[in-house]
DNA sequence: CCGAAAAGTGAAACCGATAACATTTCCCAA
DNA sequence: TTGGGAAATGTTATCGGTTTCACTTTTCGG
């Protein structure tokens, strides 16, 4: 393997001193005309660079954001990743990406990884919370005292760093309002994971949103039904299974837009024709919402736009004292075809 | 923002050489055991981790790959950049992404930046070898120089580096051989960009399968049509619109599942059933194939397979005196109801 | 034509580790 | 006791830059 010029080369062979070629790379106005060039020259004879472990080395920084999520497969984090790569890019950035699978809490490990790598900020997505909140904190005290930290989280979870909220208020109101207007009345949630705060706050909501427009708020209309499609097969059949076909809801609501694939394939096998026999609404406006059949109602958080703010407010806070602080990202309801808003009002 | 101990102070306060230090972290034997416990001590009490940046400069690596995609958010990048992800991790090394959109080429500057962060090797997925030749094995070569390179490309590229190929020939033959055993004639090929040579590589082999199955191979049956849905669904009514319906194809092999998504909404929205009045059949097996209405045949290519060979390849070539070779991953046809396969022989 | 400020440049310390080499300490056989 | 080799530890150069500070050269008003 070729080694790369260094600076004291290309100084020996322009024959100035390596601070003068600082200069000319860093374009210091105090050089004069005639040894930018002849420097520049050199410079650009080796396709000189410098070396980014030893501007690292000197800078005591990375010019590196970690974006810690589940897993990039899930769509969701996907688009979080895609959007912080653009953000962090634009401002000469870069990402090192952490998965961390089912595994909730923020290991011990991963904060010393962090704070060895000098991490230039740091970015949580997903249920980092669903921990207890001492140890959460306390490690995100640790990690604070490094670098800034971001979370992209639920409302009111108040962690000390950064946090830009998803409006969950409205992710379970917009389509339990919208169903309510078509007419339904029996409103079912299927997702998530009774365990995990997040889910248990979209729960909750969706449960005060039922009782605040006086609709059944049944608890066998409210089943875990994990993440992904598989399991928003497994639990749609339950809970239909367990219900006289006459209580059976007239809608159903998701934990994301897979729990919705996976429902609407097994009801599908079930022999309902949908939207008309039930009522499907999803979330995170995934790219094949358009294309499923019959096209599927979802509501869309944002997560590109989180994750803007998220990476802007991390390199800001580098800058200026970082207080930690919340921003909440409102939610908006794509209407399509699987909850039947095309056909119309539908039954009293 | 705290400052991380150096191993400086550790050394101090444990009083003894900075050597030492490294001894004691690096678990070397010449180390007197009452000598470890006092470091290690000292090093428990404040956390000490060596920085990594110093450890780069020393050491004249980066513990990192880079990893070249078009995007993250195309599913079949997505699957290979998690792969390399979990490959690399299982090896103490990270993944730097970079994403180059649709720009076909290696740009100089993506060139002297991969040298300039001292990646440990790099990985090139997607359509780069399009652009001219020799334009693209200059810049292959230049990287040699200085880190292993592997490319997941179409075979016979014969790139002068690592080349993890898929079997693009069994990618078509596989789709039009089963068409063809379940009595299918005409058959036409939507997507990619006859410009990029992957699809054109694709297209020819799947000319050559009709051929060889003394199938009409009409170049009306052959369109370009993109890499994803909308352009899925343009092709297929721009095709449709151009011949008699009593010439129209009766199955379809689209370049990505993205585009067959595309094509099966806009036939449906023509009042066709699937798969009865036309069969599809994807590539890459995504997540969602067993989801769609009726669920989609696809070939699956492995990305995660490839990845996995690449990466590994890429660590074991830093040791070896790397030479460029090729490994040839095969193909896997997934036999869903989109072909028609459940409902038997169709048509003479 | 002189002196002071401004402009340009270089020497050297430093960032935080590693590793080759040097030195000290220890133990045991002669 | 002492000499010698192994074990333990320290010294120092090095990785490739950046930055401070001091020094030299210009420039220009008086």
């Amino acid at each position: 393997m070729n080694i790369k010029p260094t600076i004291y080369d290309i100084a020996r062979e322009a024959g100035v001193s390596t601070a003068t070629v600082t200069r000319v790379v860093r374009h210091d106005p105090h050089v004069k005309e005639a040894t930018r060039l002849k420097v520049q020259q050199v410079i650009d004879a080796h396709a000189y660079t410098p070396s980014i472990s030893a501007q690292n080395l000197n800078g005591n920084r990375s010019r590196t954001l970690a974006v810690v999520l589940p897993v990039i497969s899930n769509l969701y984090f996907n688009r979080i990743l895609d959007a912080a790569y653009w953000e962090a890019e634009k401002n000469g950035c870069c990402i090192r990406l952490f998965q961390t699978m089912e595994n909730q809490a923020i290991s011990p490990e991963l904060v010393s990884e962090l704070i060895r790598c000098r991490m230039d900020g740091v970015l949580f997505a997903g249920s980092i919370w669903s921990e207890d909140r001492r140890d959460l904190n306390a490690a995100l005290e640790k990690l604070g005292k490094y670098m800034p930290v971001a979370t992209i989280c639920p409302p009111d979870v108040s962690l000390e760093c950064i946090c830009i909220q998803s409006d969950l208020v409205n992710c379970s109101r917009l389509p339990v309002r919208h169903l309510h207007t078509l007419g339904h009345r029996r409103i079912a949630f299927l997702g998530g994971s009774m365990h995990s705060k997040d889910t248990s706050r979209r729960g909750s909501g969706f449960l005060e949103q039922l009782r605040k427009m006086d609709l059944p708020d049944d608890p066998a209309y409210h089943v875990d039904a994990g993440y992904d499609m598989e399991s928003g097969e497994r639990a749609v059949l339950r809970m239909l299974s367990g219900l006289e076909p006459t209580h059976w809801p007239t809608a159903i609501v998701t934990f994301n837009d897979l729990v919705a694939l996976g429902v609407m394939k097994q009801l599908k096998k079930m022999g309902l024709t949908l939207p008309q026999d039930m009522a499907i609404i999803g979330c995170d406006n995934q790219f094949f919402c358009a294309y499923t059949d019959p096209s599927l109602t979802s509501v869309d958080l944002h997560p590109e736009e989180m994750a803007q703010s998220a990476v802007r407010e991390l390199l800001l806070a580098r800058e200026s004292s970082s207080r930690s602080f919340a921003i909440v990202r409102d939610a908006t309801l794509v209407v399509r075809e699987s909850c039947g808003a095309h056909l119309g009002y539908r039954r009293l």
